[in-house]
DNA sequence: ATGAAAGCGCTAACAC
DNA sequence: GTGTTAGCGCTTTCAT
């Protein structure tokens, strides 16, 4: 194994120049540091992460909590962890993979041992568990989700609440009156996942602004109970013209379904989806992006923006941007 | 933060012993076991992970590298992340999460700078580039997939080549005599992924044994690119009474496309897939498990008794296994 | 602008 | 069965 003395010797300068050359934390005349750079070129030379964290208290490395739960879209999951890793690369940062399922355990594990040096943490629900831990922690941590109280959080997120306003009064301009909610799976619901409740809540209150009817029904990502929602929906509202869906499972299944009831979108119904833009544009849907790309990259940029003991906004919601695509058209 | 001498003061011992204690590597009395974990419980300690790895050379983070690339099902390959990463904290590991885009210069860093024990690297294709570094690397290496030369290199995986034939004999059982292949995505086959390239030969060796007709088309998943697969299929062979599906993307599509076609499946047309459990239950079809738990798990094992020392087989291939359902019924 | 040297917290000889 | 001590490889004072 290749170490800093041996690229001091090859250099022909103190192991402590070398430090400074890479850390950049010193002025080194150029001369020097091409020498030392040169010298780590031939070696090979890479620090060692142990001893580096052990002497600096800086181990360079990102704890990314990801959810595993049932109702969970993966593709969607995987898209934040893949932007987290790029955007974390970018920084020299590795990423060190944690699941739901160690839960505050993990936490404690990573702070404790100085796995980390800061949290990210995904798919919070309104009334987490985690959080009294999480504030009480002293490694730096953010949120990918708001959860009922984000005090003393760092939280980013995209602003689902305005999505589903935003999704709602794409359909009222249109003209619609009577408008139906496919929601997220079940367990989405029950555990309380903010970004759930957050659409519900906007949609809800948009509904009211504009005097419309919204009917809600949860949906798991699966032919029979697409059916069954859609069977629920149009047999309380024969006069339905407008769908919002909030579950990125479902649509193939659910235009079948629809035309199984002789609805063609958007012909006979409107769909205003929430989720990937790549999503919505492969099944033509009118939709709100989801924007998880930015979202992952920002959850970095604000981890270490807090390292670097920046002071960061507590709240980051990302404004919707609804795209119109072919699922939409005005009622008749 | 409170360190192994706090510990020792704590419980009136040497810190060595608290260490010992901790790994077990020499015996010590029961009374002071007692007495140590008692005072680690107390005051909260964790082992300092990169002081730890300096002092023992053992990070006990196993490094896994996997790919982002089109043509990759996504659901299944969290499959994988989880079962490994699950496995791994069973054995006290952590997963530092490499992502492919990093090639050959993540391998190195992670060796270099001793971030992890061992790689776990995903996706291995035929001919891939890697594999001479992977060769040379003093890093213990298992890799899930199987490339053309495994030599000197420990791999674990489904038997694609069996489960490709597996399906053939299945429908040839069935009195099938034409048969086509569903595929993976285009880009799979261009990269030249092992699993792809293996189920096409075992199918077609199993086909030549058989005297039956096959004829494969690539697919992605799309309903556009389905409809054409089908087409295509059917123009060349009207007669084609069985599919074989090896692309966990397309199924709710071709079912809809051979409906279009005036085939229903299972009566006009039987399908025989390769893919996870769970989703082959979800769409009741006959199909060979992809078991992307135990490859997991198996891989994390077989890098665990590499850590230790033991020797482990160098190719690890699991045999298929088929369960019927209801996708599949005699020629008539 | 550079060097020398003192730790960082832990493990593993080496003692007894 | 337990204590003492010498590093592990790096960063960062302190010194020049």
């Amino acid at each position: 194994m290749v170490k800093i003395a041996d690229v001091a010797r090859h250099a022909n300068v103190a192991a402590s120049t070398v430090s400074y050359v890479l850390s950049g934390k010193r002025p080194i005349s150029p001369e020097v540091q091409a020498r030392v750079h040169e010298s780590i070129r031939i070696l090979g030379y890479h620090a060692h992460a142990g001893a580096r964290a052990l002497a600096s208290k800086r181990t360079n490395i990102i704890a990314l909590v990801i959810p595993l739960r049932t109702g969970v879209h993966v593709p969607v999951l995987m898209q934040f962890v893949t932007a987290v890793a790029a955007r974390a690369r970018e920084s020299d940062y590795d990423i060190l993979l944690l699941t739901q399922d160690e839960g505050e355990r993990g936490l404690q594990r990573v702070q404790g041992s100085s796995l980390a040096d800061v949290l990210i943490v995904m798919d919070v629900e309104m009334q987490d568990e985690r959080l009294p831990l999480i504030r009480a922690l002293s490694t730096p941590t953010v949120l990918i989700g708001f959860p009922a109280d984000p005090d003393g959080l760092t939280c980013i997120d995209l602003d689902f609440s305005a999505a589903g306003a935003a999704c709602l009064e794409h359909l009222a301009s249109l003209g619609h009156k009577c408008v139906g909610l496919v929601g997220s799976p079940y367990a989405v619901y029950e555990r309380g996942t903010g970004f759930a409740t957050r659409v519900l809540d906007g949609i809800e209150g948009a509904a009211e602004r504009h005097g419309i009817t919204i009917t809600t029904h949860p949906c798991d990502p699966n032919p029979a109970d697409v059916q069954t929602t859609v069977r629920d929906l149009l047999g309380h509202h024969p006069d339905m013209t407008g769908l919002i869906v909030h579950n990125e499972g479902v649509v193939e299944s659910l235009v079948h379904a629809l035309r199984t009831f002789g609805r063609r979108v958007p012909d006979d119904m409107s769909i205003v989806a929430i989720g990937p833009n790549e999503w919505a544009e492969r099944h033509n849907l009118t939709a709100v992006a989801l924007p998880a790309d930015e979202v992952g990259t920002r959850a970095v940029e604000l981890a270490l923006a807090q390292l670097d003991g920046k002071d960061v906004p507590a709240a980051s919601l990302l404004a919707p941007v609804l795209t119109p695509r072919g699922s939409t058209r005005p009622s008749t």
